[in-house]
DNA sequence: ATTTTTAATAATATATGATATTTTTAAAAT
DNA sequence: ATTTTAAAAATATCATATATTATTAAAAAT
């Protein structure tokens, strides 16, 4: 294993943050401190930094003397995530464009490479496993906004990307060649540092992500 | 007081924070448990925590096994943070300008206002305490973008004006009546609800304010 | 004399137990 | 049904203990 050398907390937050993330702990659950300490086999102390990192990070919510709990999520909630997302991403995605050059560039196609095989094998086999797709997906979103040079902006990105995956994973289905299409959009226009269409495509892109995500609240 | 209700760990963690921001923890100074808890009288489970969320909030570096440090600082990072800013406040201050309102109209004014009179006092008396202003500076700010209607974009700006704050009080000085112009017409424009021009503001605003800083690196 | 190795010291990471306080739950009373 | 009260559970904090890892200082080797 790669990270079989980090420590305990380590491993722990990013256990906690995955399963709150993929869904295994629901929205609105009280994170009870005996009850962690049971399932994810560490101690109080360790959970209390997890949670405290996790609470920065705005997955977990915590009140004075009440504890923590997995943050709620609505449709409002959703829509500014959304439209968070279009604001960085698009910003980032300019200066990526500004500074392309041709190992970004070739980054960018092997990203979308393994993510359109990904997209295929699911438009054919309905089974196909989804958590796979959704790691090429934020690959190939991280490798669009990794070029623009603010180390800020990629981490603002990450933050506000895990935000909206968590949507994705709990409420939003595949949507099929539409999303297909605007990934190799999205690929065409960035190779050709084209970014008022390639904005134009990307903000269609998450906007058309949280539509199919509506009638689930 | 108000805050006396409030838990060791919470004031702690603001004393921190604060001492941060006013630089005096500096910049990459090693965070030493047992020094820590000497200084702030706490344990170091509690401190910990403290560390854990502040290092979500980019104040604070972690490092495996090595411990924390307070975030170093750079010409670079210091951009990075007035470009984000720029960023998250004009596109804050659209939507509050589309949702004005007498309200929201009313407690702008009163920020400006108070912001003002401290503006006045310093221009006259160089020897005015400072933190005082950057609290009223920072509650005009924050007034700016409190009607956008976005609960995330309203944390995030928070953020990334802490961080902008840090910079101002670590190498940046009152630039005068510049700066008093620049908010009067922030005002006025936001009171017309036109964001064109509140925008073009802002975005000077807040790059002349770091002009001044790039000698002090 | 500078570099490398080794030993000693300090600091971190984690766990556990103890205590005071606060919430929550359940039972009793109005 | 609502309020009051008592009991139980959970949180917040601290202190202490141990293993591991870093750092520093001393010794040895080049």
């Amino acid at each position: 294993m790669i990270d079989s050398y980090k420590t305990v907390g380590e491993n722990t937050y990013e256990m906690i943050k995955k399963d709150i993330i993929f869904g295994n702990l629901k929205p609105l659950k009280k994170l009870k401190l005996n009850e962690l300490k049971n399932n994810y086999k560490t101690s109080i102390s360790t959970l209390r930094e997890i949670l405290s990192r996790l609470s920065g990070d705005g997955f977990v919510v915590y009140e004075e003397q009440k504890g923590f709990y997995v943050s709620p999520v609505s449709e409002s909630d959703l829509k500014e995530i959304a439209n968070l997302r279009i604001l960085i991403e698009s910003h980032a995605l300019k200066y990526s464009l500004e500074n392309s050059n041709p190992d970004w560039e070739g980054s960018l196609l092997a990203a979308h490479h393994k993510l359109n095989l990904y997209e295929n094998k699911l438009l054919k086999n309905k089974t196909e496993e989804r958590s796979n797709w959704k790691r090429y997906d934020s690959e190939f979103h991280q490798t669009l906004v990794r070029n623009c040079n603010s180390k800020n902006l990629i981490e603002l990105h990450k933050l506000i990307f895990d935000k909206y995956l968590r949507y994705q994973l709990l409420v939003l289905t595949f949507r099929g060649s539409g999303s297909i299409e605007e990934h190799k959009k999205l690929l065409d226009y960035s190779l050709e540092r084209n970014f008022k269409k390639a904005q134009m495509v990307l903000e269609e892109h998450i906007q058309n992500g949280i539509i199919h995500a509506n009638k689930s609240f």
